[in-house]
DNA sequence: TCCGTACCCTTGGAAGTCCTAGTATATTGC
DNA sequence: GCAATATACTAGGACTTCCAAGGGTACGGA
């Protein structure tokens, strides 16, 4: 898409906005959208990585979620609160991984209401690949120092602590 | 969307990886999802101050983008790059700004290929107001103190670097 | 019992991103 | 000068996200 800057488009940003007497809110400017970048450079990776499988990242969430539930199916209202989505992007997910044959949907037993997703046997053989792929070439491969990951880890749990996400 | 989970998800996740004998990429596997999860929430917390503005990220980006270039005008191209998005997701921005009489297309004077785009008295006026909303309800109230924002500056510009996204 | 409220999912629409292709203009090499 | 290559923008399509609205089901109080 792009070849290298000559100069970082962020520090720009940031001696633009101390340039222009709002050097109080610069930093943290700068912080958050450094943030936005970096998730843009990551999904970028993890979407190469499954391409070639057929997935992508929303539906490979999904899939993943699928894999490591106890009983095997999920409701979709709960996939939903796990996955920190609208309910209505996992009813677009699970149509097109229905689709191709990796969830089934069934009415839940007691509660009309709901419907519970299930991976099947091929969704949960790919969900597999899909993992070590992404462990090998993305997870494996950060770039990130351990030191630094640690402490990402810390300040972006507080952060999301703060913001609402859980209250544990 | 949602009410906080009793439980952090991406904990969760970390578990789970390690219960499966991915301890080696558990760590980076949870920053990289926790990266995601931020953008999400401040992404979020930008849009709902843009929108009684009539803007979107996306638009308001291109809007500060052009109220910073000296000449007050720039190519598309250029702008594509500084933005680090897709030419087409510049169309895209310029097609509904210009709609709405932000900004306004010109032909460059020299290379018949290339247009420019210029911020309308309008834009820029709304260009102001809209980086004083962000500048007091996202950038002024992030949350992350301020050894915190240095941290992640040097860890994400470092990453940003190796990544490519600059020379510099 | 039955009505209203709450909840679950789906549909349709707007917005953003990227990709692939296509058109028009520059530039370079012979 | 002219053909081949490179560059700039735009059109159409796939995908995801959210919101707003609607139909179906569950449950609690009159």
């Amino acid at each position: 898409m792009g070849s290298p800057l000559p100069r970082d488009p962020i520090a720009e940003a940031r001696h633009n906005w101390e340039r222009h007497g709002w050097g109080d809110v610069a930093a943290p400017m700068a912080a958050i959208t450094a943030i936005m970048r970096t998730q843009q450079i990551l999904l970028a990776r993890i979407e190469t990585v499954l391409k070639p499988l057929g997935l992508t990242f929303a539906r490979y969430e999904l899939l993943a979620l699928l894999s490591f539930a106890r009983s095997g199916a999920l409701p979709m209202n709960k996939a939903s609160a796990l996955l920190q989505v609208h309910p209505t992007s996992v009813t677009n997910a699970v149509d097109r991984l229905e689709h191709a044959g990796l969830v089934a949907r069934s009415p839940h037993p007691t509660d009309g209401r709901t419907t519970l997703i299930e991976l099947t046997a091929e969704g949960r053989t790919l969900a597999k690949r899909a993992t070590a792929a992404l462990n090998a070439e993305v997870f494996g491969k950060s770039g990130f120092a351990d030191d630094d990951v640690e402490h990402l880890l810390r300040v972006l749990g507080d952060f999301r602590k703060a913001a609402g996400d859980f209250t544990d």
